[in-house]
RNA sequence: GGGCGAUUAGCUCAGUUGGUCCAGAGCGCCUGCCUUACAAGCAGGAAGUCGGUGGUUCGAAUCCACUAUCGCCCA
């Protein structure tokens, strides 16, 4: 066909077919179905998002399962959803109002949410489309947001579920402040940085003496908030200074010298700072002790009237230096010291985090986290790779209350009113019109949004229609496998189990898939900010979605991380491309030989199809060697595939598929097909042939569908439609009717389709090692392959003779022979070889190179005296015969005889040479 | 400080339950080929003391201990 491009054009293909598929509605799911459900819960993207390599691999993966499932006949849904981003889509569509020269505020609250609405309307849907740049089978009709209406009332009715069980709690506390996002945020949304940094050490006046206590910090502006100074109680050296009192410099003000356990003596001079409104640990203190917090800065990181006039209104870090200054000029700065410290960075912005006093709303989690560690320890919920349960237990076992209130405008409004008559806190999921305890009505909703992942915790269930009890919940609740990064088992994974566990009395889902990080070249991070990402729509464009998606999916092992570089993506779209030669090589023949048969029956129908015949990979019995090989193959690449999509080691799922369809169907079985398919062979032989070749192709599409969607569909389509049979092999039979909309829906192939046969493995792997050695021959001795040479083989069992004799002419066309014979005397001036027990001799009669033939046999007799000085070390062991088990020392046995005969002849053919 | 991962060919990586002709792939490299499906290809080839040391074992890339280097997470 002349029509079919010589290289493979990903363009043409796949737009086509992902219409296609959509318009056959074949992505949408039903729980009603009367399948078995499986399903898998994207991991919702930001809306701010844009598809990244980290989401083309995980959706690789998690589309090659859905639409593996979806073959083997479950009810296999993808539920899509975007996660709204409190934080992220905040700061964007602040951006763009500083652009316009306006602020939130200015705009106020109402307007504002209005307008991040809009924002999301207009640009959300972004990464979507690209998703289905990369083929995902997602049932997008059932898409969900996490600020959508149901997904808002399950957020409401979670918060006073768990109020109302007392883990839901409103207190103040020191908290992780970004003075630049202007809100609390969660300690893991900190990230520890070590920076170098200093030790100041400060020296505060002791009240009516002359002496003084030195404190070192590395925050020197908080000294403004002091509100002690602490010393450790069994630190003898300061007995003298319990319970006396010290003026706080630049303040003036007096504050006592407390006893704390809590302080460490080999920290700086072992006399402590206490600033318990800036300090977790003095805030402790501070409790303990009762003492004052005094906050010295606003919500935005500036000095305020607490600190004293000197330093109000300056930025916290302008008011560290002039405090250092002020403390220097009065005398009172001790010493600077170099110290290393790990300082708290905003996950978002990168600003450093300000501990900070202030009035929060928090779940309890250690509660939660009981029935979720449990579930794992028993084996409920599994890790794919098993070692990142032990990164869940530690954290879940060393838990810390979760601040869910953040100080922003989008996300979903804390459910929560406080009367303005009586003060009451009424906790509901619907806007209360009364206070219940006074009746006035005059309420004031809380002001504060819930952290983001406050929504996404619940997506276990919640984008099945929770708090109903909806069909879809009955249905595919609990989920099978969620497939996400190692980077949020903490943020999300850990929760959504504490969720499931909560409110559905289950795990959310029975497997977790935990993948590797994309990586650069130099094994960084892919990120904005380094300008090293790999944008996976481009790789698209330049190679073609499933060149991507299989590389990315053979990349990902074992959760490893995956270093990348676009050229990578090369392999995959030149697999791509073999698979698209090899399809045109068929389709050319289809054409040529069915409108032959058609005529010799005089049909001339037009247009001419291929009658394939239902029971062409059944019946074998009959078939030639290389047939009867190839199903045996394709018996054991599905095992393959089958067992390891279990496993989830799905990069070996495909390195299966692809060896078998490259290296054993094309190199060997397509060449050897090409014997049959000349023109001087009977019409019923080349039908025959073609068949078996198009029938185990189309069987091979089917196993590499899940990866390849697009080619595998476009290929499928076009043998559909030149055969005259649907072309589906299935429990051992061809499905007549040809009316499959798409391989899509074709079943998945089984083992019990294709019969294995270790008899026809091992002759014809004899006829691989065979061809192999003249191949090595004619290779080494640079026999030009227009040169066809004549072999003489010699010393054959008799079985082996007739093997080669009845596909003498597949090995003469693989070979490039023109002529094999047997048992003749070996020519002078022949290469020689041994295969098995069988000599082999190419006769190069003027062509030969002795030094070369010389090299090449003594190689030879290296490799097999290698091979038996090894298995007679082991054999003469008498452990190893006592201890090994049988089939091991039959092993060795076998091999060494095998080897030492092979020796005997090769050794007797380097002597002629002598 | 605690935990985890990596270390195998020039590069990037597989290697599942310890054994199956002295360790595999892709890329790169070398030789020869436009052999009518494919040069994004075909045939052949070179290339590794599996980070180091010690141990367990009849047998270790694989299990154990120690150790080195790099990376990540938690505190």
């Amino acid at each position: 066909m002349t029509d079919i491009s010589k290289t493979y054009d990903p363009k043409a293909v796949e737009a086509k077919w992902y219409r296609y598929w959509e318009e056959h509605n074949l992505f949408r799911t039903d729980p009603g179905s009367g399948k078995k459900p499986y399903c898998i819960l994207m991991p919702p993207p930001n809306i701010t998002g844009e598809l990244h390599m980290g989401h083309a691999l995980q959706d690789a993966l998690q589309d090659m399962l859905i639409r593996l499932k979806r073959m083997q006949g479950y009810e296999s849904h993808w539920q899509p959803g975007k996660d709204h981003a409190g934080i992220a889509t905040q700061n964007v569509v602040e951006k763009t109002l500083a652009e316009e020269g306006t602020t939130r505020q200015e705009m106020g609250r109402e307007k504002f949410v209005k307008r991040v609405w809009e924002w999301k309307e207009q640009y959300g849907n972004r990464i979507f489309e690209q998703k289905k740049l990369l083929g995902d089978s997602a049932d997008w009709s059932r898409e969900r947001f996490t600020l959508d209406e149901g997904l808002s009332k399950a957020v409401a009715a979670v918060f006073v579920h768990l109020y109302e069980k007392g883990l839901i709690y409103r207190g103040h506390y020191i908290v992780n402040w970004c003075p630049r996002c202007r809100t609390a945020i969660s300690d893991e949304e900190v990230n520890h940085v070590e920076h170098d940094h200093h030790l100041w050490y400060f020296r505060y006046p002791i009240k009516d003496s002359d002496e003084f206590v030195t404190v070192a910090t590395t925050r020197p502006e908080t000294m403004l908030g002091d509100t002690a100074v602490a010393v450790n109680p069994k630190d003898e050296r300061f007995k003298h200074l319990w319970d006396r009192t010290v003026i706080l410099p630049l303040i003036e003000r007096e504050i006592p010298i407390i006893r704390d356990k809590l302080v460490d003596p080999e920290f700086g001079t072992g006399q402590v700072k206490v600033t318990p409104a800036h300090d977790i640990n003095d805030f402790e203190m501070g409790q303990r002790h009762n003492l004052p917090s005094v906050i010295v800065m606003d919500e935005g990181g500036v000095m305020n009237e607490n600190a004293g006039e000197q330093f109000q209104g300056m930025d916290r870090f302008k008011a560290r230096d002039a405090v250092i200054d002020a403390m220097r000029e009065r005398g009172l700065l001790d010493k600077i010291e170099d110290h290393v410290t790990s300082i708290g960075h905003c996950q978002r912005c990168h600003t450093v985090i300000e501990p900070y006093l202030s009035r929060q709303w928090f779940v309890k989690m250690k509660p939660l986290a009981e029935p979720a560690i449990k579930v794992v320890r028993e084996g409920k919920i599994k890790f794919y790779p098993k070692r990142w349960e032990k990164v869940y237990y530690s954290w879940m076992e060393n838990i810390r209350d979760w601040c869910i209130s953040r100080q922003l405008w989008w996300g979903h409004r804390i459910p929560v009113w406080y009367c303005q008559e009586c003060n009451e806190i009424i906790v509901r999921t619907e806007t209360p019109d009364k206070c219940p305890k006074c009746g006035c009505d005059e309420l004031k909703q809380d002001e504060d949004v819930l952290d983001t992942w406050f929504s996404s915790w619940l997506w276990g269930f919640s984008p099945l229609g929770w708090p109903k009890k909806t069909d879809d919940l009955k249905f595919w609740y609990p989920t099978d496998v969620l497939v996400t990064g190692y980077d949020i088992i903490f943020f999300w994974v850990a929760r959504m189990i504490m969720a499931g566990m909560e409110f559905m009395n289950d795990v959310p889902y029975r497997d977790v898939y935990i993948t590797g990080m994309i990586r650069d070249e130099q094994g960084r991070w892919m990120s904005k900010s380094l300008g090293n990402g790999i944008d996976p729509t481009d790789m698209v464009d330049q190679y073609g979605a499933d060149a991507v998606r299989f590389t990315l999916i053979t990349l990902a092992s074992e959760g490893q991380d995956i270093r990348l570089t676009p050229s990578r993506f090369e392999g995959g779209r030149n697999f791509a491309n073999k698979l698209w030669n090899s399809y045109r090589f068929l389709m050319s023949k289809l054409d040529v030989i069915a409108s032959e048969a058609k005529q010799s029956q005089g049909d001339v129908r037009s247009p001419q199809r291929f009658t394939l015949r239902d029971d062409i990979l059944i019946e074998l019995e009959d078939a030639p060697l290389p047939d009867r090989w190839i199903v045996s193959r394709l018996h054991s690449v599905t095992e393959k595939v089958l067992e390891n999509a279990e496993k989830y080691r799905l990069n070996d799922c495909m390195t299966a598929v692809y060896d078998f369809i490259w290296k054993e169907y094309c190199d060997w079985y397509l060449e050897l097909v090409k014997v049959r398919l000349t023109d001087d062979k009977p019409l019923e032989t080349r039908c025959e042939a073609l068949g078996r070749a198009v029938a185990v192709f189309e069987a091979a599409l089917r196993l590499l569908h899940p990866g390849m969607p697009f080619i595998t569909e476009e290929m499928w389509q076009g043998i559909r439609n030149a055969t005259e049979t649907s072309p589906t092999v299935s429990s051992g039979k061809i499905k007549g009717g040809g009316n499959g909309v798409s391989i899509m829906t074709q079943p998945y192939p089984q083992i019990e389709d294709f019969r294995h046969d270790s008899k026809s493995e091992k002759e014809f792997g004899f006829l691989q090692r065979l061809i192999g050695s003249v191949r090595n021959i004619r290779a080494e001795m640079t026999v030009p392959p227009s040169k066809r040479a004549k072999v003489v083989i010699a010393g054959c069992s008799n079985e082996k003779r007739e093997l080669v004799k009845v596909n003498i002419e597949l090995v003469k066309r693989l070979a490039t022979l023109s002529d094999i014979t047997f048992d003749g005397i070996p020519p002078p001036q022949s290469a020689a070889a041994v295969v098995d027990e069988a000599e082999v001799y190419v006769p190069l009669a003027g062509l030969i190179d002795i030094d070369v033939e010389r090299k090449r046999l003594d190689k030879d007799i290296a490799r097999l005296q290698g091979v038996i000085r090894g298995a007679e070390a082991k054999l003469s062991n008498d452990k190893f015969i006592n201890k090994a088990p049988e089939d091991v020392i039959t092993h060795e046995r076998e091999k060494l005889a095998s080897c030492r005969d092979q020796l005997v002849i090769v050794v007797n053919n380097r002597e002629l040479l002598n």
